[in-house]
DNA sequence: ATGAAAGCGCTAACAC
DNA sequence: GTGTTAGCGCTTTCAT
């Protein structure tokens, strides 16, 4: 087996307690014995057994997160913003990802609460309709991440969707489009609060909005595909628009490319603003204005959130918090 | 505090010992009573302490894994697989990544280790010299994925590296390609081994490879500007080769479009092949041939591998294994 | 079929 | 500055 406290003890002539003290920095001990402590335990090569101490402290200096899929690059950012912060506090991030599977969310919430997380982060699918009950009836504190949850009965850090649509509407409108295309992605929450803000940036600057040139995409199809076919069925049918807003970055790399197969000029002639800014895709090709989500600020503050939400441990102060996305621009739209 | 084993035993009025049975699922325990157990076990929403058992025990049903991003898709796929064998056995998987900081490799392996993994995953980076020493120094049983560690000390999961060059170059050649370029990507072991398989299939097929149409890529550099400005300044000295080998799908995309750009037809008359298979980027533009590098199946054949490693205990009579690559086939390479 | 006692490795609260 | 005692929630072993 490895090494304890007590193996050490005993090799010094020392008790238990007195190692237990140095290992965790108490002040309480002389110089000479805290040296010949650290020095045996580097000998030895001790860790001190973590199971052990959250047993008798309560506290295991691990948070649970829960995610949809951790192929989602935006997911990928989250959980590094997060390590970020939680790093040089000696947490750890315990991962589970669900991968599409709506059973498994509540199993592992509950594995989760099993392993006594000192908390738990939940990052809902972005069509999801409830939370798991498990998360409802525990006194863990959970704290919501990206999307806050359909009825809003923790703490979340999210994003201000309708400002994604507003931001990537009076960009073009900013640069004289006038006859924009909106590629508004699936029928979800999310999608419809960006696509509010699509309108209501075309009602600040009197534009009206074509709602024949609002376009939904499939489930299960290829963005990049959709992308393509919506474009290249709209400019063969004598269609001349001068702006695209797409929901993600793929279906703009499809639109973009449709459209300059029929010869027209990006960002001359048509400018496209992608979602996403995905790095790899944005920078294939006539390289993709897009808009950044945020993500990594955002597991930042989903940390910073939930350390100091385990610390209160009882009532909290806190509040939710949604932040701003922001546009990166590239060579799909005008300079100005 | 939460629901302990003895609160439910004072309930029933039964000792805890009885609860933990019930709770194992051992059967000397009348039905009746594991009844009335299992339901008050429902009401109270009892989860078992899995830090007490793992003390008790030793064993916490979780393995620790070590990787250097989840950014990577390649990373994100071998989760998914690992997850998929751990799933139905219980296990969880504790995911560190490392984001390109060296000296994390050794602290979160340190971490795990206190953490009282049952076993600990590790992913080298592509370019790694040498492995933590923690991980030399414990008893734990480490399984490497991915590629197998400098030194192999351990078991692991690789991928035949050399396959990798030599299936896409066999498919070239297999398409009367005779002027094959090669972007072969950085100077790290797995791009050398690569690249042997690549001049492998050029022997076996009796032609020869050209110095001067091998392309070394900088870290750094975006692929996809580097494989377009490469093949570009290679059509523009009057070079015309009839074949690519890129060691990344965004190297191939970039060397697509430079392609593309100066009106040489692909596939007709030049064919290219990419590698990685990932989605999102070889279904733009003219789709990608590629290559798969199995990551899912190394994942669960890691995770099998750890399982049985974890049961065994002692010795193993397990080996190391690789796997082939295997080539998907799109629209960048001809049908036959 | 049920239960009592002991202890896993650690630390809080106290002596000394 | 150092040590003693007790106990975190669970399971192992052995009685009953």
């Amino acid at each position: 087996m490895a090494i304890r406290l007590q193996d050490i003890a005993n090799d010094l002539n020392l008790s238990k307690m007195t190692i237990s003290k140095v290992l965790r920095g108490q002040t309480d001990v002389s110089a000479e014995t805290k040296a010949r402590v650290l020095k045996r335990m580097k000998e030895l090569n001790y860790r001190p057994n973590i199971s052990a101490r959250g047993l008798r402290t309560g506290q295991t200096y691990s948070v649970g997160m829960v995610v949809p899929s951790l192929a989602n690059p935006a997911v990928a950012l989250m959980v590094r913003g997060i390590n970020e912060v939680f790093r040089p506090a000696s947490y750890s991030l315990v991962l589970s990802s669900i991968e599409g599977d709506d059973e498994m969310e509540e199993r592992e919430t509950e594995l989760h609460l099993s392993r006594q997380v000192d908390a738990l982060i939940f990052c809902p699918r972005s069509d999801a309709s409830a939370v798991p009950q498990a998360l409802t009836e525990t006194t863990v504190p959970v704290i919501y991440a990206g999307t806050a949850p359909p009825r809003a009965a923790g703490l979340s850090v999210g994003l201000r969707e309708a400002e994604v649509g507003k931001f990537a509407a009076e960009h073009l409108l900013g640069r004289r489009c006038r006859r924009i295309v909106y590629l508004r992605g699936p029928r979800t929450a999310v999608a419809d609060q960006r696509f509010a803000g699509f309108r209501e940036a075309h009602r600040d600057a009197g534009v009206s909005v074509r709602q024949d040139w609002i376009f939904e995409t499939h489930p299960g199809a290829s963005d990049y595909r959709s992308g393509f076919e919506i474009m290249q069925r709209l400019i063969a049918s004598r269609v001349r628009p001068d702006g695209i807003v797409a929901y993600t970055d793929l279906l703009a790399a499809g639109a973009r490319d449709a459209v300059i197969a029929a010869a027209i000029e990006v960002p001359k002639q048509l400018q496209i603003i992608g979602c996403g800014n995905v790095a790899d895709l944005c920078e294939t090709g006539i390289s993709l204005t897009s808009i950044d989500l945020a993500h990594e600020e955002i597991g930042r503050r989903v940390a910073r959130m939930t350390l100091k939400r385990i610390e209160e441990k009882g009532e909290t102060a806190q509040r939710s918090v949604t932040l701003s996305p922001k546009i990166v621009e590239r060579a799909s739209t005008r300079a100005n």
